[in-house]
DNA sequence: ACTATTTTTGAGAGCGCTTCCAAAAGAGTT
DNA sequence: AACTCTTTTGGAAGCGCTCTCAAAAATAGT
C-alpha cells in the first residue's frame, strides 16, 4: 500500500495539514520544517493520491478529446493523430492528461457522454471536427461543460481553432486559374461538415474573383474517403474539366487512381491540387500540389484555449490559423520532381 | 451543482445507502423501492460522481497508454492510431476509458511515470512498442503497476501480445527466394526494438532454409523512417542485390523513391517486399508486396489482456498473433495492378 | 399468535486529501 | 515585561461515494 499524507505526518512529526501544505508548495511553512518534510517524503516515497485531491478540488487535470466519427475510418486519415500530437506537447507542459473518447454510432456518443463526461472526470472536452447538427454540442452547453471545438462550429458562441479553409482553398484553385485552366472542377467535402462546405466556399470565391461562371456539373460531394474520391472523379469526367480541386489528399489519391485506370494523365491531361499535405501527398506519383495546414499547432492551440478556459480567463473566441499552398507536380507548375536528397 | 447521492435518497424517501445499491444493481432492494429511486434519479438528472467513488474502489477504470517514441516522430507511422482504435473499441465494450501517454525524452517518461501513474488514476498500463532496456518496465514491476507489453519484451515475466515478426519476414523473404532472387538484401528496423531484431531473424532463418550463404554487406540498419529507408538503399547499391526486404513500408518507400532518382525499376532491376501495409503502400507506384499485420486487432487483446489481469485473472503470457503476406508489384510476382474499383 | 429465519434497510465509518478556523508561536513595540 | 500583530501550525470538517454491521421489516414455520 503506498503511504499516505498521515503516514508522512507521523515521520516527520507534524500535523496532515502540514504536509499539505509542503506538497502544494504553500508560503506559510518554515524552510526547517519544509526542508524535514520533504525528506520524510522522500524516505517513504510518498505519492499524492490524484483521486482523493480531485475530490476536493473538483479538478483531475484530464482534458477529454472527443473525435465523433466512426472508429474505424477515422484513423486513416493522418489528421487526428497529428491534431494528438499537438495537444499532448501542450498537456505535458501543463500537466494535465488527454482522454481519448470514440465511438462507433450516435449511441455510443450519447452513453459516452452520460458514463464518461457527466461523471466528473474530464475538466474540459476538445471536440475534433464535430459534423454539423452533433448533439453533442447543445448537451454540453446545457451541462456546463467547458469545450473548445476544433473546425468551425455553427453556433457562433462556441469557443473554437480552425485553419483557414476557405482561404486555403480559394489559394489553391486561384493557382490553378493562374495556371489558365477555366474549366476547373472540385470534389468537395463532405456537406455536413463545416471545412468541407468552407473549402467549397473558397473555390466557388476563387472562380468569381476571376469571373469565371459556377457550373454546378463540376462540384461533386465526397467524404473524405480514397474511394469516394475515385468515384467523384469518375462522376466529374463527363464535364470534362481540366483541372480539378479535391477537398482532401485522400480524395484526390482516389481520383488519381481511377484516372490512372482511364489512361489519363496528371498533370497533362488533368491538372490536380488538393487539401492536408499529409505525408502520401509526397509520396504518390505525381506528387500532389496541396494545401498544407498546421494541425499539430491546432491540437496545441485548443489545448491552450481549454485550459485558460478553465483557468477562469475569458480566451479568445475564434482562433483561424493560415494554410500554405505546396506547390509540386500534379498541378502542371513544375515541370519535374526536385531531387529528394536522403 | 450537480446532485449527490444525499439529495437522491431524500428525495425518494429512502437512505444513501440504498440509493448507492440501486446504482449498483445490489439484489438487496426491494423492487418497488428501487423503482422509487430510479424515479428520483431521473428526476434531478443524478449522475454518480466517479472521482468519489474511485476514491473508495481503488478503481478508476482508465488504462494509460504509453508510448514511449518521441511525440513528433511516432504519429507519420499509421501504427498507432490503427492500435489506438483497436484498443478504444474494447475499452468501450468494457467501460473502460484511454489515457494517452506520451513524451518527448526520458527526462519526460521520467516526469510522467511519477506523476500520472504512480497517482492513481490509471488503473493499468499498455506499453506500445517500448525500445529495449527501456527503464519503464522495471519501474512498474518494482511498484506494483499492472501493465501489458505490445511487442515482444525482452523480460519473459512480462505479459504480452505481438504480431509474428520473424514468421512474416520469413514468409517475405521465402517469396523472394521463391521468386529465384538469391541476393537479397534487408534494411533491418532498428536494433534497440525487438520487432527490427525478429524480422531480421526472419530474414535470416528464411536464407538459412534456402542455404543461401548470409552476406553481412546486405545488411543495413535503419530506423523505421523514410529518409533512414533512402540512406540505406543508398548504401546498400554497392553490394548489388537483386531484392530488398524492408522492415518496415515507410523505409520501403524511402527506398523505392531512391531507386526512382537513381533510374533503378522496381521490380525490374530490383524487387522490394516490406512490412506493415500500411495505406500508402498501396498507394505508391509500384505497389508494395507487403507482410500485413493485425495491429488494431493487437490493441483489442493488449486491452482486452490487461482487463482481465485487472480483474484477478491469469491472463496468457504472451500472445502472438499471425501475419500475412499481401502480393503486390513490387516483387515482380505480379506483371500488372489488378484494376482497383471504385 | 408467536418465534425463528431471511431479506431489506439505515447509520456510520472511512477512502486520502484540502481548507477553514482557531490556537500557538514568533516578531515587533512600547 | 506586557502588549499587539503577524506568521506558522494543528484540529476538524467535509468532498461523494462504498460497505460493514446491526437494526428493522418481511416471511416462514410451528
Amino acid at each position: 500500500m503506498n503511504p499516505t499524507l498521515e503516514q508522512v505526518a507521523r515521520l516527520a512529526g507534524v500535523s496532515r495539514s502540514t504536509v499539505s501544505r509542503v506538497i502544494n508548495n504553500s508560503p506559510h511553512v518554515r524552510p526547517e520544517v519544509r526542508e524535514r518534510v520533504w525528506k520524510a517524503i522522500r524516505e517513504c516515497g510518498y505519492r499524492p493520491h490524484a483521486v482523493a485531491r480531485s475530490l476536493v478540488t473538483r479538478r483531475t487535470g484530464i482534458l477529454g478529446v472527443v473525435i465523433p466519427e466512426s472508429v474505424t475510418t477515422l484513423f486513416t486519415d493522418p489528421f487526428f493523430p497529428l491534431l494528438l500530437c499537438g495537444a499532448t506537447e501542450v498537456c505535458n507542459a501543463h500537466k494535465h492528461q488527454l482522454m481519448l473518447l470514440l465511438f462507433n454510432d450516435p449511441a455510443g456518443e450519447e452513453e459516452m457522454y452520460q458514463r464518461v463526461l457527466r461523471n466528473g472526470y474530464v475538466d474540459g472536452v476538445i471536440v475534433a471536427s464535430a459534423p454539423i447538427g452533433d448533439p453533442l454540442v447543445e448537451l454540453m452547453i446545457r451541462d456546463g461543460i467547458p469545450f473548445v471545438f476544433v473546425g468551425r462550429p455553427l453556433d457562433p458562441n462556441v469557443l473554437y481553432v480552425d485553419v483557414d479553409n476557405l482561404g486555403g482553398a480559394r489559394a489553391a484553385v486561384e493557382h490553378l486559374l493562374r495556371l489558365g485552366h477555366r474549366r476547373i472542377a472540385t470534389i468537395a467535402g463532405p456537406a455536413n461538415m463545416t471545412s468541407g462546405l468552407d473549402r467549397l466556399e473558397g473555390y466557388r470565391q476563387a472562380l468569381e474573383a476571376y469571373h469565371v461562371p459556377i457550373d454546378e456539373r463540376l462540384i461533386v460531394h465526397g467524404d473524405y474517403t480514397e474511394s469516394s474520391g475515385m468515384l467523384a472523379m469518375q462522376r466529374l469526367l463527363p464535364a470534362a474539366p481540366t483541372a480539378v480541386f479535391a477537398a482532401s489528399d485522400i480524395m484526390a489519391i482516389g481520383a488519381l487512381k481511377f484516372l490512372r485506370q482511364t489512361n489519363l494523365r496528371v498533370p497533362e491531361d488533368i491538372a490536380l491540387v488538393s487539401f492536408d499535405d499529409i505525408p502520401a501527398a509526397s509520396a504518390v506519383e505525381p506528387r500532389l500540389t496541396t494545401v498544407r495546414q498546421p494541425i499539430s499547432q491546432l491540437g496545441a492551440l485548443a489545448v491552450e484555449t481549454l485550459i485558460s478556459l478553465l483557468q477562469g480567463a475569458q480566451p479568445i473566441q475564434k482562433i483561424v490559423l493560415p494554410t500554405e499552398l505546396i506547390v509540386r507536380e500534379s498541378c502542371g507548375a513544375l515541370r519535374q520532381a526536385p531531387s529528394d536528397q536522403p
